[in-house]
DNA sequence: TGCTTAGCGTCAACGGTTTGACAGGCGAAG
DNA sequence: CTTCGCCTGTCAAACCGTTGACGCTAAGCA
């Protein structure tokens, strides 16, 4: 599952920061520099976790929070500057999730971030995804055709993953990277080949013909769909 | 079971916070808004649990927490005003079982409350999981193959104890740290390969090559699910 | 046919894993 | 109080599977 992370902070040398180290960690994120720049975006995108600076310029953070918290319980992480009694306070009653006290460490940052969306969206409950004679097991990452047992690679799974979950769909090179392996993926489209072909070498039964992994001439590849 | 908690805090915005979502956690509680009136009611009444702030007038929460200790070893969660190293060692010495840093969200502190009581009272009853021609008994911490006694260290029991509980999943090291020892383990990552050896070597009939904690290249190890 | 896109085999480089060695910490034993 | 030995955490070097890139061939398309 890919996360979409909202970050807002006036000082663009801290928001650059975690930025990038989302990025590293393969969360998507947008920065705001204001409250009124973040409301704007989180009323017109999917978000999955906000951070929240709480003293900015004009609207403050908790204001933003109190915003949000009339449409959505999305998980909201505060950033404040200081340990002062009204942050506190004001924080008990606007219901944030969770406090970093600046100054912090961004490694601790993260931690918080990925604990608080395991929490939130109970990530890695086995599923067994299932399609003609295949079965997908998410948690040992094992493929079974007929029963037998197909061994994937890190790779191999997650992009079978992708494709199982968007069955039926037509998949372009640039989409299947940025859902198997994100946005942030270093590599030439053309690998993409490379992986379907082995994946194919262990899913189809004739993997000359493909019947299950289907390349769409000019578009992509599609999985499945073909009853 | 229904268990009592004393909330020690002298600043009534806070407890009655704190008061209310206690109940609504089914618990029972008492409000003392100093040290004085918590330990008479500490000494007088059946408690589970100590929540504690450390800055009060009069006898402060080290003085009260050194006071349990002579006649208890309750489960006490102190709250600190300031991330100071200096409180938190304080603590340490004086016998405090958990930290939780102000500004902190209620939500947090329930969490912790809910684990913390759990742990302590819902003592974990001796289980032995068994796997092949081993057998891993939880209370005696010990570790029988083919009947025959293998010593773990307390790093070793903890990690095989995790993997044993997810047997034939994939766990990255990072998941395999936190199940193991804890979020707030302090190190690297790449220490779980150590560990890994060291169980191998007592745990596989050929070390060099497992067969029951195998590596997945790329994503972390698993135990068993091999059948 | 001519042009573009996909398939496939190969292989070197990359990066993840294994391993042994070691130093400091800590607790047990004397 | 000191010694001793085991446990931990780190590191560097060797090792090995996977990956990414390339070039050629085959296939789709107009």
């Amino acid at each position: 599952m890919k996360y979409n992370i909202l970050v807002v902070e006036d000082h663009s040398d801290i928001s650059s920061i975690v930025s990038k180290y989302l990025d590293s960690e393969g969360y998507d994120n947008f920065v705001a520099k204001d409250g009124f720049e973040a409301l704007e975006y989180f009323n017109s995108h999917e978000c999955h976790l906000v951070i929240l600076d709480i003293m900015m310029p004009g609207i403050n953070g908790f204001e933003v929070l109190l915003e949000i918290r009339k449409t959505s319980d999305i998980p909201v992480i505060m950033l404040t500057a200081k340990t002062e009694e009204i942050d506190r306070l004001h924080g008990f009653d606007t219901g944030a999730d969770d406090y970093v006290v600046k100054p912090f460490s961004v490694k601790e940052l993260m931690k918080r971030v990925k604990a608080m969306l395991k929490r939130t969206y109970h990530e890695a409950d086995e599923i067994i995804y299932s399609y003609k004679d295949l079965r997908l097991h998410t948690k040992s990452m094992k493929l079974y055709k007929e029963d037998k047992d197909v061994e994937l690679t890190a790779v191999e799974f997650n992009l079978l993953f992708t494709l199982f979950k968007n069955k039926g769909q037509v998949l372009s090179r640039e989409q299947l990277i940025d859902l198997s392996f994100g946005t942030n993926y270093e590599g030439y489209d053309r690998n993409i080949d490379s992986y379907i072909k082995r994946i194919r070498q262990k899913i189809e039964d004739d993997p000359k013909n493909p019947e299950l992994l289907v390349m769409k001439y000019g578009a992509g590849y599609v999985f499945g769909g073909n009853e």
